[in-house]
DNA sequence: ATATTATATGAACAGTTATTCATATTTGCA
DNA sequence: TGCAAATATGAATAACTGTTCATATAATAT
């Protein structure tokens, strides 16, 4: 199967986006459920920056940095209320490839140990 | 949803391996049909490392230490025939990532332009 | 044994990137 | 207007990593 270059490049460029601790951290924090042999919730998950931050254990800054990198890769969007901006999924794909990626682990771990 | 330490780092590092435009490469070419509409072929690809690079446009020593890289971290398996080393996919997890992140970058690519 | 083919390896360099710190911006409210 | 809360930004640094080049290993055939 051949690919272009342009549709290589912009491949990469996603999941270099999901490649980091921080922003698997914070995506998974916006994900309900990773468990795939549970229903997919269609329950959209907001949060804000401090909360995210205090949940994943990271600086407000670190935070707010990665969390731009996810939504300029059209990982996450944003909606703003007050002073507060809420975080969320973008679509169905991120919640796959977090999910998959999580299947994968597991199933590797079983096989070494 | 919370995930332990030890998982993120293991995801961290699964999406790292594929997060590489060679090693996406070697893993297209190895990788029948990425178009999710038509069924995955069970049918197994194999390929030695010169055809690879060759297909891929890169060289041997590169694709040599990818295909160590991607075989270390359980992407793809190997079978040795005489002097040639054939590579293969090693399970669905990888046709998975690769097909998905494939359709979000399409999808991208039609809400932008 | 020697040559050839196929693949792997190690060192080195260049480019990239995650994190921190300090500071700036924006919004709501008294 | 001034203050506090929430978030964003820019610069700097430290650590990581993809690629190349030269060389090594392994298997086969003559």
């Amino acid at each position: 199967m051949y690919i272009n270059d342009k549709v290589v490049e912009e491949m990469t460029n996603a999941l270099k986006i999901a490649s980091d601790a921080t922003r698997i951290k914070i995506l998974s924090c916006l994900l309900d459920e990773l468990d795939s042999t549970k229903e997919q919730s269609e329950h959209l998950i907001e949060k804000c920056v401090n909360d995210i931050a205090l949940q994943i254990g990271a600086s407000q800054s670190l935070v707010s940095h990665q969390l731009k990198v996810l939504k300029d890769g059209d990982f996450i969007k944003s909606r703003k209320e007050g002073t507060k901006i809420y975080y969320s999924l973008k679509d169905a794909h991120v919640r796959e490839i977090i999910s998959i990626t999580y299947e994968h682990v597991l199933e590797k771990f079983e096989s070494h140990d």
